[in-house]
DNA sequence: CGATCTTATGCAACTTGTTGCACAAGGGGT
DNA sequence: ACCCCTTGTGCAACAAGTTGCATAAGATCG
């Protein structure tokens, strides 16, 4: 139930259209949330059928003009129930983590090459992250409240990936060993 | 499509029961895959069907009645193909992460509560993790190959557990300062 | 011997996320 | 004028995960 939630959030930041949303989960959200154009302009559609938001209105309504979406006070509400919920963290569901246990059965033929391409995967998207943490949260960004909150989410996703690059190079290291 | 794989692995370690391979799930499995028993009995039906698993003949089949798998050749195949497989990480979606950036919106009220329970929750499944270590892998039984491996991905969920207690330590630290 | 608890398997309905494709308007090039 | 590229919205089918409930056998206890 997380997606609609997103979606407020982000159009509360700044109204938008369908594909300008999509374009801003694909960048700065994606540190915390992904989503496809699918399920997006499919959200749209409920939470406007909720009252959650709605369409500004345009001045030619048909099909490929672009809509933005406002949020109103309905929407606003639930998204503040939301963030007062409490809600226990998921269980893990990681794939690569899977796979290396499936690896200590069948056997690792080929496995540290995949590790190495997850490896460069997730140093570039740190390096991205560490580029927009200098750029977006320079120190004298970090003292109104708002922005130290959205600083600390970015940090988030920043160490996330610093944790993925550290296990990464060990596991690398132990296939160095035992592996060539 | 990581399911009928992580069931695939458990089966290959040890030939189980539905129940049974609901319980490895919620344990040993959790800290890379979770799955419902629902998702796990539905799963096995298709395995089956698909001629990668097969029930061992039970003395008496019927409903209630313990059914055992265990992983035939195809299965096996299949299992290794997918970890020769190269498979992109999937983007991040953390409920806290956009709890939090919500909260920057909409207000942080109570919101450090919730980040001491999860921290508390995340404390806790650190301990148990590295209990885990201890027992299952003590110095001595880092020599061979596939233990190795197991240890490396048990390494990971520990790693992960520790990013989250310090972040929400951090995050923590920066409320106490700005919210009391 | 009947009530209730535990173990064990499973169906059905629903929600969430993914994939592939269709449709429409406008701009730029040739 | 025509083609193709980009921007923009959207349907439909499918795959994966969740929730609530039903069923049945065996154990335990009064």
């Amino acid at each position: 139930m997380s997606l609609p939630h997103a979606i407020l959030t982000a159009l509360l930041e700044k109204p938008s259209s369908g594909l300008e949303l999509t374009r801003r989960f694909d960048r700065s959200i994606g540190y915390f949330w992904s989503a496809t154009h699918q399920q997006i302009y499919r959200e749209l559609g409920k939470l406007e059928q909720a009252g959650h938001i709605r369409a500004l209105p345009a001045p030619v309504p048909s099909r490929g003009q672009k809509k933005e979406y406002e949020v109103l006070p309905a929407g606003r509400a639930e998204l503040t129930d939301w963030v007062r919920r409490s809600e226990d963290p998921k269980p893990i569901r990681d794939a690569l983590l899977l796979r290396l246990r499936a690896a200590a059965v069948v056997g690792t033929e080929g496995f540290a090459d995949e590790l190495r391409r997850h490896l460069a995967l997730h140093r570039a998207q740190l390096e991205e992250y560490r580029g927009m943490e200098e750029r977006q949260f320079p120190p004298e960004r970090r003292t109104t409240e708002a922005d130290r909150l959205r600083h600390l989410v970015l940090r988030g996703g920043i160490e996330l990936e610093r944790f993925w690059t550290a296990w990464l190079e060990e596991a690398l290291a132990g296939f160095d060993d035992g592996d060539r």
